[in-house]
DNA sequence: AATTTAACTTAACATTGTTAAATTAACGCC
DNA sequence: GGCGTTAATTTAACAATGTTAAGTTAAATT
């Protein structure tokens, strides 16, 4: 029997240790070997003990999420230096794409998988936090575009515009990461889709002389 | 114990059958509650026979998808009347993205969801027939609009345009369904995201003067 | 030192997909 | 019509898993 951990922190410690074990499986094998039983072999405790430390095994996956959520915002962080704010945007979609397309496992949990919805007074993130927030990061981008007035005359709303760039990238990346073996579909190349996908975006939300 | 079924016929009839009552669970309740047992008991056999019929539960669900994705093409199939080569493409993604939210189960199944592939060769639906097949239709409905020379004078690839369109319009479903809970982004409405999502596409894949 | 509190474990339950062995019905053959 | 073969179906069981209940043990408090 491991020692007992009465302090906040100590409790904070083996938090992070169930989560970090959970997440080792997961990277390794995929979210179906990651077990109750699995991440308690890891960590040198009981199955048992965890469900004193998350309310069951979707807080466990929940809380998988939120360290990939910033782990996602910390990989686009350096595109946010980028002077111009058309050429932000492109970089934060295709830096965006690769996160999605190098992490398929984590991209699929993180968005692609029915999960309790995050709640952000809940979550370890800080929202509109442009370090931990990505969504925020394309709503700031976004933002900073339509201050520049690039977009079209009618478009005014940035969650709008936002939300449909992310519907965008979002919809060729979840194909590629769930349909991409599909024999039914001729399908083209994952960079010419992505390409195409930016510019009909670009073209599509852009005025005409930019 | 139920009668014993020889003939190929009957073995189909009994396919069908569990296909039916797997789907009319699923339809109530959810895939969790699909399971082999609650099938049998439906169909009035024991949970072990539906292993002569189908290899694992996957390939059940697998046999639902199927139905599903006849049940797309067919409630598309009227759309194809439309004169207009734009008109149908617009009409047929509108009829796509409703099919998608007004059946989210069956679409986080057929699309959203890790399954083996569906090869063409094993499937009970007929590729590149516009009765059954999703994807062909779309497809020709970009081949009309190409031909009647719309589209950007750079695009040429029906498929690389279809699958674009295709990618916009999940995007836009694949997180209605999956994310629109999410506290953490502050959605726009459904409606707008879809018809905005059809102009940018509209936008910046047709010619100027279209 | 005694008591309380909570962390942790063991045991067990219920559900599920799946397999092995046993059973039973249908068919062909004499 | 009886009999053996075949295959459809069932019962029994296994193994894995999330979860709960009850018991145990260590730490903190008084």
């Amino acid at each position: 029997m491991p020692p007992k951990l009465k302090t906040e922190i100590e409790r904070q410690q083996l938090r992070t240790l169930i989560i970090d074990a959970a997440r080792e499986l997961f990277v390794a094998k995929g979210v179906e070997a990651v077990t109750m039983r699995e991440i308690a072999k890891r960590i040198g405790y009981s199955a048992t003990s965890i469900y004193h430390h998350f309310a069951d095994k979707e807080a466990v996956l929940r809380a998988i999420c939120d360290t990939d959520f910033l782990a996602l915002a910390t990989s686009l962080k350096s595109i946010l230096q980028i002077q111009n704010p058309i050429e932000r945007l492109n970089a934060l979609g295709r830096g965006y794409a690769a996160f999605a397309l190098t992490h398929p496992n984590h991209y699929r949990m993180m968005f692609m998988t029915e999960r309790t919805p995050c709640d952000p007074a809940e979550s370890s993130l800080q929202q509109n936090n442009a370090e931990q927030d990505a969504y925020f990061q394309l709503k700031s981008v976004v933002s900073d575009v339509h201050a520049a007035g690039c977009f079209r005359a009618d478009l005014h709303d940035a969650d709008l515009i936002a939300q449909t760039i992310w519907a965008g990238m979002h919809g060729v990346c979840a194909l590629q990461i769930n349909m991409s073996d599909d024999k039914w579909v001729n399908w083209s190349s994952i960079s010419d889709r992505l390409q195409l996908m930016q510019e009909v975006m670009m073209r599509g939300l852009l005025r005409e002389n930019t």
